[in-house]
RNA sequence: GGAGGGUUGGCAGAGCGGUUGAAUGCACCUGACUUGAAAUCAGGCGUACCCGCAAGGGUAUCGGGGGUUCGAAUCCCUCACCCUCCGCCA
């Protein structure tokens, strides 16, 4: 959520902002919704100033015994139009609330305008993609040689999008898992986390997944009429965390790290990498999620992105990272880096991490905030990014490794994980 | 699933439907005293919002929402959460 008073002081340059995304915001109906809702407050609080002097009044006189009949026939008159400008206000500040909360955030000055992914500008490239002397297979190919991968299975067990891992393959996808929390926790300084994987609307409502995106999470039907989110990603529990509190600032910045599923419709995504598993409804990956005093959030950007890309290097993985541009960004960040692992069988760099400094965009909407210096409530600043997803670095891994005789090459760093094993080959 | 109890300011803890934004204690801040500290004394000390160039004024807020009333922390309804006991259960 964008600070209200910002959009009121300066809209054309918000709106100007917005439209570096393709967003275009209404300024006539925000403005016209901003003149009333400022005529229905002061109206308001002003009869509400006077009902509260004059029974103040009413109660003076009858403790001295005199007749306050008139009085309080006058002041009931004022509480019927009381009642009916209140409802108006009401009205008017929820739909300013509504406009509020679907409009995306505002791009940092170090983002290149752009229209689609196709803007992205590389920052770095790591490592050489390898040189084949066999035909290459997709990982679907290799997991199905190694008989490890059965997606018949999943299709026959929930449906498309879903994977069905088994043996070494599965206990694989566990170890990525394991080594990735704790580089993190033991190297990075991330503090693990164990959280819901349900959550209530008002969490989604705190990162920005609601109210706009709706049909891209699963909901989950509670007995007493309510409903649960299933999470997409542990950003949302983890980053709730600090919903609706204040931190003491010697307590910023929280560093954590969250092992999770991730639970996506991927409504809207048909005819998209519907081979394998690179789009699931289900998902595992590492979230990294760090709040932290406004002041430093873009360097903490840069450490976590670093934190990041740090996985792929000690798993030889050659990858490259892009700075998204406005129009490819998602709905709350005000920068994004997107990490993309190199496939040799799609001969293509792929998304295999997304780190985003959110600002105070979604510190607003959650009200999170630290005790600031002069003693002030200030909103914190917060970021997140994937470290990693979990099934896409095993897609890689099972592409960028594999062996001529359909055997995968376990990576160095992975080997403690798996029994010291050098390999994954056909039982 | 059943029965009961609770939710008040940073914490503890009062609070008859009417000078209660809320006693009191603790914590915290400023000042005085002191070489310094402690103790003591005096004052201050929630949050959000609105109007205003400012000075300043106003509104809301006692778990959330709704109602009764001229007036609600106090009465009524409802929801959420917490605690205790019983049942069931990984």
């Amino acid at each position: 959520m964008l600070d209200i008073q910002l959009i009121r002081n300066d809209l054309d340059a918000v709106a100007a902002r917005l439209a570096t995304r393709g967003v275009a915001l209404d300024v006539a109906t925000f403005r016209a919704l901003e003149d009333e809702r400022k005529r229905a407050q002061v109206r308001t609080q002003e009869l509400q100033a006077r009902r509260n002097a004059a029974s103040k009044q009413i109660g003076e006189i009858k403790r001295t015994g005199g007749d306050a009949a008139a009085l309080m026939a006058e002041m009931g008159a004022v509480g019927e139009e009381l009642k009916q400008i209140e409802a108006g206000l009401d009205a008017i500040q929820s739909k300013l609330n509504d406009i509020l909360l679907t409009i995306p955030n505002t791009p940092h000055a170090s983002v290149p305008v752009g229209k689609s992914a196709d803007d992205n500008v590389e920052v770095r490239r790591v490592g050489e993609p390898r040189r084949f002397d066999f035909p290459v297979r997709d990982h679907v190919d290799v997991g199905a040689g190694l008989g490890m991968l059965d997606f018949d299975a999943a299709v026959k067990i929930s449906g498309a999008r879903f994977t069905l891992m088994t043996g070494p393959l599965a206990r694989l996808h566990r170890a990525i898992a394991q080594f990735m929390l704790d580089v993190h926790s033991g190297e990075h300084g991330y503090s693990e986390v164990y959280a819901p994987y349900l959550v209530n609307a008002e969490s989604m409502r705190g990162t920005g997944q609601l109210p706009k995106f709706e049909e891209d999470l699963f909901g989950v039907p509670r007995a007493d009429g309510g409903k649960f989110y299933l999470i997409p990603t542990a950003e949302v529990p983890v980053t709730n965390i600090v919903r609706d509190t204040v931190l003491a600032a010697d307590r910023l910045p929280l560093k954590y790290v969250c092992h999770s599923p991730c639970f996506r419709s991927e409504a809207g995504s048909y005819g998209k990498d519907t081979r394998g598993m690179i789009r699931q409804h289900q998902f595992d990956k590492v979230e990294l999620v760090q709040i932290v005093h406004p002041d430093s959030s873009y360097e903490c950007l840069e450490a976590l992105t670093g934190h990041a890309e740090s996985i792929l290097r000690r798993l030889e993985l050659p990858f490259r990272t892009v700075t998204l541009c406005t129009g490819d960004m998602g709905f709350s960040a005000a920068k994004t880096y997107d990490i993309e692992v190199w496939l040799p069988a799609q001969n293509a760099y792929r998304e295999i991490s997304s780190c985003s400094n959110f600002e105070s965009f979604q510190a607003r909407r959650m009200q999170a905030r630290y005790k600031g210096e002069k003693g002030r409530n200030e909103l914190v600043h917060t970021l997140n990014g994937s470290g990693l997803a979990v099934g896409r670095t095993l897609v890689a891994i099972l592409e960028n490794f594999q062996n001529a005789d359909g055997s995968v090459t376990i990576p160095q760093a992975l080997r403690p994980y798996m029994r010291n094993e050098p390999l994954i080959r056909r039982a």
